[in-house]
DNA sequence: CAGTGAGCGAGCTTCCGCTTGACTT
């Protein structure tokens, strides 16, 4: 056993530590937190100071047993996880844990995972800093506390298993208040005019464009004013150049190589983040959930060299950069390829994508900036009193730009700025073309999975390793859906001069599609309308940032973490009960007038599944009757009409056999029920007309699929049975499944084979949730 | 997953941050 165990938070850096530390150290990985909160419970003693009740983690039990041994064994222990709040309470908890003692423990941290970053933390460890775990664990108990009180208020009060908590209920109200400023957004329209002209002198051929420095709000105005324009001289009024320049942008960190992998490889965050892994784990990239836009000595060193060689010193341009985000901690460098002058990896077809991605980002954060030179020119009509007005772009020098530019969320397309030929003040010109055209004003954009984690990271809430998780959270809870919705075609009007003569035009355009965009739902608008009564200050967008100055005060050791908890949880918890005892069901209930037929009351509201319609009322003597919303279908825009079309289901279609065939539409959609089994019903139908026909069509197709899903039997045990399914053959046995070993054909199987793969552990399938119903 | 929604009531759900793994019926 070697004498020094060093700890540290991932598996691949302590394999990448091990190697500079030779034979005397042994490296290991507590991966991550190794003790926490129980899940089950508050685990937090409100009575009494709030202490809270930490276990080791019921997946880290194992590895806990065997760091304990190696500790143990050890003559020191080196705790090494990162340096921030959660990086010290981690070596806190081993410390507990592991039962370590002052003498025989050291805590050492370094940013950099370089021999000589090592060598020179091990010169030079200190104690835990007990205030830093201090606001670790202020941090820790406020979110336990605030989720742990809010979700159980949500499941009383709109719908079960629904969570609520500081990062995702205000990451939800983003979405939600952003579908409230589109919904209040009115769209208005201008005439923006444009011309394409030519040097009169012929000298040079070439056309260029320029837009006329007024906006017209009618049809007739536009026209009017091109109308006049049809014998009007055109000179060149002035002409002003200005230099400028372009910065690359820094180095990635995760925030913004999720924008980028968005922008312009199309990646879901979760995606990116798989992939970044994949890299970290075969040694392609540093560590990818950072919140630094730092880049080591030896980074800088080796990016200076590679921008020299690849295009000449010239280009080169080392910068510092600092971080802008709040809250930023800072344990580990941003992210770059760990060996820069790799231009290129082996690896997937996304891999070598995301690779391409950083190396370029990287490369470009060292490079010079982009000159360029900047041409206004004005010119004026000799029948119209403003003027023309065209810029031009010219790239100096590249710089940066020859690696990289940075893309944008902007939707807003300006005139593409290009080459301008050379002017003289006083130059006539040819008009060519003159073209008015209708323009609209769009609404905010609806967020994307990046854009939302750029806004989280803006608001300070959130962290890089969670950023991700969120994302799905509130996805998986249905506060938000991610859709991709068509834009819709409207008409735009046109006036065209052209060879002296005037023409109208109703052109087309999309209003642009908007792909991968968050979209609040019902529950996600209800829940947010609940948190936002009752706990506005907890949804706030500044609470998060406000609560971290607190920890700031609780790691300088100037205030007492659970006294700041205790000030919190007062008048916290006193809202808590208040809502409890006072509010009603929140169930957005909505009145959308009578039913015709009986001339009850129609609702639609949250009921226990999902959102419901209703005839009759709840109080009444006969029971009122529900109907489940189509998932298209919204409680704040669906219509009396659409609402009594849901109870025409379940319709009766006929016979079969004596048994009667119904249509019906449940919660996973439309479906034909015959002989108490169900057949689900494929968009191709409309379960408004089915047919009997139909629908019989349809049952013998389900029972023709299932007949080709049995591979085989067994006369001997009917419980075991040979299946072919989504992925493959699989074996069942009273209800369980098992896989079937590559290395077997599953045809020819027989019952002895099946009973041994069942014994078989590995054949086990995975639970990925845990099973809800009994 | 399971194709409901009365009423009763048992038993369950849930947070944020740190880290990977296992591999889908």
């Amino acid at each position: 056993m070697a004498k020094n165990l060093v700890i540290v938070e991932s598996p691949a850096k302590a394999k990448t530590i091990e190697g500079f530390l030779g034979k005397n150290y042994t490296v290991r990985s507590s991966f991550g937190h190794v003790a926490d909160l129980n899940s089950k419970k508050l685990s937090v003693d409100v009575e009494h100071d709030f202490e809270p009740q930490y276990e080791v983690s019921p997946d880290k039990k194992k590895l806990v047993t065997e760091l304990k041994k190696m500790a143990k064994a050890a003559e020191m222990v080196w705790l090494a996880s990162d340096e921030d709040r959660e990086g010290e309470a981690i070596s806190w908890h081993l410390f507990r844990t592991l039962k370590l003692t002052e003498d025989k423990s050291k805590r050492i941290v370094f940013h950099e995972i370089t021999k000589s970053a090592i060598l020179q933390a091990i010169e030079k460890p200190r104690k835990i800093d007990e205030n830093l775990v201090a606001a670790q664990q202020a941090r820790r108990v406020l979110d336990r506390l605030v989720g742990y009180q809010l979700s159980p208020l949500l499941w009383r009060k709109v719908k079960p298993s629904l969570s609520a908590g500081r990062v995702q209920s205000v990451a939800v109200r983003l979405i939600v208040e952003r579908e409230e400023e589109i919904k209040k957004f009115t769209t208005s329209s201008a005439f923006r005019t444009i011309a394409e002209f030519r040097l009169a002198d012929g000298k040079n051929t070439q056309t260029f464009k320029a837009e006329y420095a007024e906006r017209f709000d009618t049809l007739e105005k536009a026209k009017a004013f091109i109308e006049n324009q049809i014998d009007a001289v055109f000179t060149i009024a002035s002409v002003e150049k200005k230099p400028a320049k372009k910065s690359p942008a820094p180095p990635f960190t995760t925030s913004t190589l999720q924008q980028e992998a968005s922008r312009k490889l199309g990646y879901s965050v979760a995606n990116t983040m798989r992939i970044a892994q994949k890299l970290y784990e075969s040694g392609r990239i540093t560590y990818m959930r950072t919140d630094s836009v730092n880049l080591s000595k030896m980074a800088l060193n080796t990016a200076k060299q590679e921008i020299e060689s690849r295009f000449g010193s010239n280009y080169v341009k080392i910068r510092h950069y600092k971080t802008k985000s709040k809250g930023a901690q800072e344990a580990h460098e941003a992210i770059r390829p760990t060996y820069i002058n790799n231009i290129s990896i082996d690896g997937s077809a996304e891999e070598k994508r995301l690779y391409d991605l950083i190396w370029k980002r990287t490369i470009s954060s060292q490079m010079s900036d982009a000159q360029l030179e900047r041409t206004n020119v004005c010119i004026s009509s000799s029948k119209a009193p403003k003027d023309f007005i065209a810029s031009g772009e010219v790239i100096k020098f590249d710089g940066f730009l020859k690696v990289y530019l940075e893309g944008t969320d902007d939707e807003n397309g300006e005139l593409k700025r290009g080459m301008l030929p050379a002017f003289a003040k006083g130059d006539l010109l040819n008009l060519i073309e003159m073209q008015s055209t209708e323009r609209f004003t769009k609404h905010p954009p609806r967020y994307t999975e990046a854009s939302l984690v750029r806004k989280m990271e803006e608001l300070g809430i959130g962290r890089p390793s969670t950023y991700a998780p969120t994302i799905s959270t509130i996805q998986k809870r249905e506060y938000v859906v991610k859709e991709t919705r068509e834009g819709v075609k409207r008409k735009v009007q046109n006036v065209i001069l052209k060879n002296g003569k005037i023409e109208e035009k109703i052109t087309h355009e999309n209003t642009g599609s908007q792909k991968a965009r968050l979209f609040p739902t019902d529950i996600g608008v209800l829940v947010n309308r609940f948190l936002m009564q009752y706990f506005d200050d907890i949804l706030d967008y500044n609470f998060t940032a406000s609560v971290e100055k607190e920890f700031d005060e609780i790691a300088a050791g100037k205030k007492a973490w659970n006294k700041f908890i205790k000030e919190f949880y007062g008048p916290f918890h006193q809202k808590v009960e208040e809502t409890q005892e006072n509010s009603g069901k929140f169930s957005g209930e909505r009145l959308l007038g009578k039913d015709p037929k009986s001339g009850k009351n129609v609702y639609v509201k949250i009921g226990r599944y999902g959102a419901i319609a209703q005839i009759g009322d709840t109080d009444s003597e006969d029971k009122p009757r529900f109907a489940g919303l189509r998932k298209e279908q919204s409680l704040e825009t669906i219509t009396l009409q659409e609402a009594l079309k849901l109870f025409d289901f379940p319709r009766m279609l006929g016979e079969v056999d004596g048994e009667e065939v119904s249509v019906a539409i449940g919660r996973f959609g439309p479906y034909v029920k015959h002989n108490k089994l169900f057949y689900s019903i494929k968009k191709e139908y409309n379960p408004a007309s089915l047919t009997l026909e139909e629908a019989i069509r349809i049952m013998e197709a389900k029972k023709e699929a299932d007949r080709k899903k049995v591979i085989k039997t067994f006369e001997k045990d009917k419980d075991v049975k040979v299946l072919n399914g989504r992925y493959g053959a699989y074996l069942v046995i009273k209800k369980q499944n098992y896989k079937i070993p590559k290395d077997m054909d599953p045809a020819a199987l027989t019952l002895e084979d099946c009973y041994a793969i069942s014994k078989d552990p590995k054949n086990m399938p995975k639970k990925r949730y845990a099973r809800k119903k009994k």
